[in-house]
RNA sequence: GCGCCUGUAGCUCAGCGGAUAGAGCAGCACCCUUCUAAGGUGAAGGCCGGGGGUUCAAUUCCCUCCAGGCGCGCCA
């Protein structure tokens, strides 16, 4: 990160120096062949119209400059070059290459901050809500909402180590047309019985079983909104009945969510009567961004903005989704004065947001501005999509209990000696899961196939979980467990470099600033897709170079430092996607 | 009709203003008397959906068309 930074702006100031020109921002990248070197940047290519030189000799003269002003750091009093060198290219391009020195120090750096390597005070400690999850009551939470609670958690994780306090929300749908219609079809079929299986799946197969019955009984449709009506005229008996099949399914998705490893601060439902969202309402009005219009009903006026109108209260003066995130969002703010909410949703809801967040915005509201929408495309099977009234609703703790049998399976077949096959199946199919749906854009949809997640090869949990358990496999027999090992730059400043031991120190020194672009940009697969080549190229390293059996005790010293720390960064950013490693596998 | 997203190797996906477009899977050829072969090495595989445009430079930005998914005032 300093690099970058030290970096630009000696750029800047040789562009100055040569050009007399200010460069404003000057484009800086790591080159995707690293051939070319570490950095590389293009502001020669810019700059030739301005000077109206060839771009060539003006990089060729930017990069004599850079060099002769020799940027180095300091280590123990002495300084060293950070790059080894500097040169112009081709079309006009200048590279930078790291030199040994720096990238050895810089895995000194991994080696001393261990698994807090990545991770800065950017946030400086404000808060950040996340709103994740979301769950209905009527049903099991499915493979869709396993994509969402894996989002959110990565994100809990990252915005932490970035140095925010994060608050976990969530939001629950309790009350809903869906929902009386579970508990229509237990007061005619559940006979009074509890739950002989997980809660929340029993209480899911009433609504399936509403789907089934609702050709031979079309009057249940009528029944099941007289029911939603005695709920909201707080009749006894219909709220005793919701309140115990709603704790039913609170039961089964504790657990649900213990399996995920995700957790929650705050809880909110939509039953909750928030008067609050209709003052919000009434406020809109007055401000001019709603109106009321001849039903009675309340439109917030959009069109002019590109978006489409939207009800915020029925003509019945009742609330909808819209009318208690109003509040919603208000009240989290005046709470939590928050630098950053996201909301962690479906991209359906994607308009929904926008007109949200813009008739907050009218409304006068500044943090409007910080308010996100976390979009993700949706989850589907290979053999369609999933659909909860037909029945062949794939919920996440099926897939979870799947996965872990096909893991289980695996490890039994190719098993070293695991203590407890139960513990890593289940940690092993867990990191299959989540890696699996973290891995991908998110705004991709995802076809959800079985076979596929649980592979334990090519861009998979269990490969990353297998690269990391090598390493420790290496410590262990090397006895350099515990870090009981003492690592610094001097003992391994002889230590030559072979290319695959280069490829892995130029990738562990931009871990700071992928977890930093993951977190920032709320995507989880760049820092998935950067574990998975680091991966690769220890892989490639423990491959082709023996350790444990060098001959030099500087080059050994290396060699075992190095896989320290990759053990350490991939620790750390399994960590951060919510995947816990094991040491054996 | 208006709007959003997607289209990259046979398949699943990265890359989203730069230099010869990258992985994995599948298939082919190799590498276990050596630190976990759940691994590695090599070769092969691409009009980056089509067509225009902007730019020194376009898979990447703009326009348009085609194909697929999704959303559009009283659902959540």
């Amino acid at each position: 990160m300093e690099v970058f930074e030290l970096l630009k702006d000696s750029i800047k100031k040789a562009v100055k120096k040569v050009y007399k020109i200010d460069v404003k921002e000057v484009v800086l990248e790591h080159p995707e062949n690293e051939d070319f070197g570490d950095f590389a940047t293009s502001v020669a290519l810019s700059l030739a119209k301005q000077v109206g030189a060839n771009p060539l000799e003006i990089a060729e003269g930017l990069a004599g400059e850079l060099t002769s002003m020799g940027m180095e750091f300091k280590s123990d009093g002495s300084a060293y070059p950070i790059f080894e060198k500097i040169e112009a290219v081709k079309p006009g391009f200048v590279n930078f290459t790291l030199s040994t020195e720096w990238l050895k120090q810089e895995l000194i750096h991994v080696y001393e901050k261990k698994e807090e390597y990545g991770s800065s005070d950017i946030g400086g400690g404000k808060n950040v809500l996340i709103e994740y999850s979301q769950p209905n009551t009527n049903k099991p939470q499915h493979v869709g909402h396993a994509r969402n609670n894996f989002i959110g958690a990565t994100l809990i994780n990252l915005m932490e180590f970035l140095g925010y306090k994060v608050i976990r929300a969530n939001y629950v749908g309790d009350i809903g047309i869906h929902i009386a219609k579970s508990m229509l079809m237990y007061q005619k079929y559940g006979e009074g019985k509890n739950p002989d299986i997980k809660p929340d799946h029993f209480v899911g197969d009433f609504y399936i079983r509403y789907f089934q019955e609702l050709e031979d009984h079309p009057e249940y449709e009528e029944e099941a909104a007289e029911l939603l009506r005695k709920w909201e005229s707080k009749d006894q008996e219909t709220r005793e009945l919701w309140q115990k099949m709603n704790d039913w399914v609170y039961e089964g998705w504790k657990q649900t969510y213990e399996d995920q490893g995700v957790e929650f601060d705050i809880w909110t439902y939509e039953s909750d009567d928030i008067e609050g969202g209709k003052e919000m309402v009434d406020e809109a009005v007055k401000k001019g961004v709603a109106e009321r219009d001849e039903s009675g009903a309340v439109i917030a006026k959009l069109e002019k903005y590109g978006l489409p109108d939207k009800v915020l209260l029925r003509s019945d003066g009742t609330s909808v989704y819209a009318t208690k995130d109003l509040f919603l969002a208000k009240d989290n703010f005046d709470k939590y004065n928050f630098e950053k909410r996201l909301y962690v949703v479906d991209f359906r809801q994607g308009d929904y947001f926008k007109q949200v967040f813009k008739v907050l915005e009218l409304m006068g509201y500044e943090w409007a501005k910080k308010l996100y929408h976390v979009s993700y495309g949706t989850v589907t099977l290979p053999e369609g999509a999933m659909s909860s009234r037909k029945g062949n609703f794939v919920n996440a703790d099926d897939v979870f209990e799947s996965i872990i049998k096909v893991e289980k399976g695996e490890i039994k077949n190719s098993l070293k000696e695991v203590s407890d096959i139960e513990e890593t199946s289940r940690k092993v199919a867990l990191a299959a899961f989540k890696y699996g749906m973290l891995k991908v854009d998110p705004k991709q949809d995802i076809v959800f196939e079985y076979d596929k997640v649980t592979k334990f090869e090519g861009n998979t949990g269990p490969y990353l979980m297998y690269s990391y358990a090598r390493t420790q496999s290496i410590l262990e027999k090397g006895g350099f467990v515990e870090s009981k090992f003492t690592f610094n730059l001097e003992m391994i400043e002889g230590a030559s470099l072979e290319k695959v031991e280069k490829d892995i120190l130029r990738s562990l020194y931009k871990f700071p600033e992928i977890v930093f672009e993951a977190g920032e940009k709320f995507m989880s697969h760049v820092l998935a897709n950067y574990l998975y080549d680091l991966s690769q190229r220890f892989n490639a390293f423990y491959g082709q170079i023996p350790i444990l059996s060098a001959e030099d005790s500087g080059v050994k010293t290396f060699r075992v430092g190095l896989t320290n720390c990759v053990g350490d960064v991939l620790k750390t950013g399994l960590r951060l996607l919510g995947i816990e490693v094991v040491e054996k596998m």
